[in-house]
RNA sequence: GCCGGCGUAGCUCAAUGGUAGAGCACCUGUUUUGUAAACAGGCGGUUGCGGGUUCGAAUCCCAUCGCCGGCUCCA
């Protein structure tokens, strides 16, 4: 453990050693440090309030004051079941001493009257404790399984200095200015309307200039890479997504079907209520994963192909992917190995069902669009083409300025049963991605657990401003869904081949990519992305006409500029574009408009005298072109 | 979905059971301005929505929708 760690390990202990002096009843489960903090859950009817918080801190003021030395004890393992009997904690420290392999040393740790099963380590004496502070109250459930009971958890921080502890808080307030719904609001990006519904965003026009600029960015890139457009709609019939596996896999996160008219009034017809509708839904999607898990890893699909009865419903499915969509593209017809690889993109939109309280500004939403491609190839090709996606994410990064990022290869979770496909071709897919991940030139980490349902990926995870982490860039290597749809390629010998299929999305999707965007830059966007370029300011409204014509001038270039008629003072005006984080302010006095120049102040320098109105045109035009990033010096 | 907190004008906030208010924004007028806020006036609210308690509810209670922080989930 880290001191720091440390530190905040005892202060967790110290919060425990508090709320049970002002509630002795309150059941202890676990108090571990945190990147940013600690926490405790606790078991306890009494819910804490905002109140009880600022009552505890005071308690574990005291505490820290009492300079309460923690003392180490190892017991065996009859020893650590008398203490917790003896303590009344057998509700949950039962369970976490018998986590304890047999072969480890059990210890508890002592400060004052609180003793607490714990591996260590500890600061020495509690008066170490100078610099803390409780934060928030939430629920969390026992072992982070939500079939458990759900606790009370008080998170705090602890630093080693008062200092320390108030620049972090600082800082803290500091990074809320920045986050997206914030700025996205004041910058009139987009608008979340709860009559349209939770999670779907209404670009306005402002976050669709940014959007689109992204957009336009990397369909350049694209061309450039032998991608092909492609245009798909935004619902499919059930059927293809039980071919898929997206249906019964991921039915719950999913909208509900859209039910054909006839189907439905069969049903209704019988004097089902809309109950039954979902319940027989339930019944078919059940009855279809039992199936699919059955069939798994066949190579053939055609017989596997779960053909719908009699007792089914039909009816179409907004899509939560686009895969299938692009798949069936690949499929309409026969492709010899010379074809390959196919590449088809698409900006393509999908839905899902998330859950209410996960819904997040645009990082989490329940509509979204994926600046998604499919790559169809063999499978000598995938290395290759893996890499070439990799590169494509890296350029889309290295643009944008954006270096703190982890990468993550996310790999199937032994244990669980909601991945398709047999295990060799899950080895060669993991494969695949590990050896890409090496060529990255960057650490990357393996997770188990972390894979889509269909194969391992390659994920580029950012935080956000409170510290929240989100996959936006992801490379995916996929033998499956190939299977599932039977797809196959002409090779060299005449016979058919299976080809592999790489899902890939650089932004992973706009909505999200832009929310991490907008923090990353502050709302402080260069010149090519901001949605207003340059703002005219003049001296006094006489000059109006001179700044008509330098606008329109800006305006003939593709700039993105506008002329402030406000009746202000030039201060006032200057104030407004900077509130309003335009990159360029051009101020125009009777000199400027006499020598048919303009006044530059950029944002990010500042005042940068005059030149005129062409070269500054130029040098704006040469700047949006390059995709320059704001540089603080000239 | 679960736990907790919060919903007052476009925005930021005030009013704690007794006439819903301020600043900014917006509109109008005056001002004609040199690098982050000129002056004056005006517009703007069934206090998220629906019930209830009360002589009287923004305020108390119930329900619902939404937002925020966690948890769970995340193709």
């Amino acid at each position: 453990m880290t001191p720091l760690e440390e530190l905040r390990h005892s202060a967790s202990h110290v919060l425990a050693t508090a709320v049970l002096r002002l509630f002795p009843e309150a059941k202890l489960d676990i108090g571990p440090p945190t990147d940013t903090g600690f926490y405790y859950d606790f078991d306890l009817e009494h819910k804490f309030t905002a109140e009880d918080l600022v009552r505890i801190e005071a308690v574990m003021k005291q505490v820290a004051d009492e300079n309460q030395p923690f003392y180490r004890k190892e017991v065996s393992r009859e020893e650590a079941l008398a203490i917790i009997h003896a303590r009344g904690q057998e509700r949950y420290k039962l369970g976490r001493l018998a986590d304890i392999p047999a072969d480890e040393k059990i210890s508890f740790y002592q400060n004052g009257e609180f003793m607490d099963l714990c591996a260590g380590t500890h600061v020495r004496y509690s008066s170490k404790l100078k610099a803390f502070k409780l934060l928030s109250i939430a629920g969390a459930y026992h072992r982070g399984d939500e079939k458990n009971a759900q606790l009370q958890r008080i998170y705090g921080t602890a630093f080693p200095t008062k200092d320390e502890l108030a620049a972090y808080l600082a800082q803290q307030e500091q990074a809320k200015l920045r986050d997206h719904r914030k700025l996205g609001k004041d910058l009139k990006l987009f608008v979340i309307d709860e009559d349209v519904g939770q999670g779907l965003i209404l670009w306005t026009p402002n976050g669709s200039i940014i959007r689109q600029e992204l957009q336009d960015f990397i369909g350049g890139e694209l061309r450039k890479q032998g991608y092909s457009q492609v245009f798909t709609p935004h619902i499919g019939k059930l059927e293809l997504y039980k071919t898929s596996g997206h249906f019964p896999y991921y039915k719950e996160s999913q909208f509900s079907p859209v039910i054909e008219n006839e189907s439905l009034a069969r049903v209704l017809g019988e004097g089902c209520a809309c109950a039954e509708v979902y319940a027989r839904l339930e019944a078919v999607s059940g009855q279809l994963a039992t199936q699919l898990n059955t069939r798994t890893g066949r190579e053939t699909i055609t017989a596997d192909r779960v053909r719908p009865d009699d007792q089914l419903l039909n009816g179409f499915m907004l899509k939560p992917m686009n895969c299938p969509h692009h798949i069936k593209i690949f499929a309409s017809q026969p492709h010899s190995y010379r074809d390959l690889p196919v590449r088809l993109a698409e900006f393509g939109t999908v839905y899902r069902w998330e859950q209410s309280g996960e819904l997040n500004g645009l990082t989490r939403v329940r509509g979204f669009t994926q600046d998604d491609a499919h790559l169809f190839c063999t499978e000598e090709q995938v290395g290759a083409e893996v890499r070439g996606c990799l590169e494509l994410v890296k350029i889309v990064l290295s643009t944008l300025g954006m270096a703190d990022y982890r990468v993550r290869v996310g790999l199937r979770d032994p244990d669980s049963t909601k991945y398709t496909g047999d295990t060799a071709n899950w080895d060669k897919a993991e494969q695949a991605c590990r050896e890409a991940a090496q060529t990255l030139g960057v650490p990357f980490t393996e997770e188990p657990g972390e894979a889509a349902f269909y194969g391992p990926k390659i994920d580029f995870v950012i935080k956000d401003v409170i510290g929240r982490e989100w996959q936006l860039g992801t490379v995916q290597v996929d033998y499956n869904l190939p299977v599932r749809f039977d797809l196959s390629y002409i090779g060299a010998d005449n016979q058919p081949h299976r080809p592999v299929m790489i899902h890939r999305a650089p932004f992973g999707s706009m909505e999200r990519f832009c929310g991490v965007l907008i923090e990353h830059f502050g709302g402080d966007f260069p010149a090519w992305l901001a949605p207003e370029q340059v703002r005219l300011v003049t001296i006094s409204d006489r000059l109006d006409d001179y700044a008509r014509t330098v606008l329109a001038q800006l305006k003939g270039e593709g700039l993105r500029a506008t002329l402030d008629e406000h009746s202000d003072k030039l201060g006032a005006k200057i104030r407004r574009a900077e509130l309003d984080k335009v990159p360029y302010t051009l101020v125009i006095g009777q000199k400027e408009a006499e020598a048919a120049c303009v006044s530059v102040r950029s944002r990010a320098r500042g005042d940068e005298g005059v030149m005129s109105a062409d070269a500054f045109r130029a040098k704006l035009k040469a700047e949006v072109a390059s995709r320059a990033l704001p540089a603080k010096q000239a």
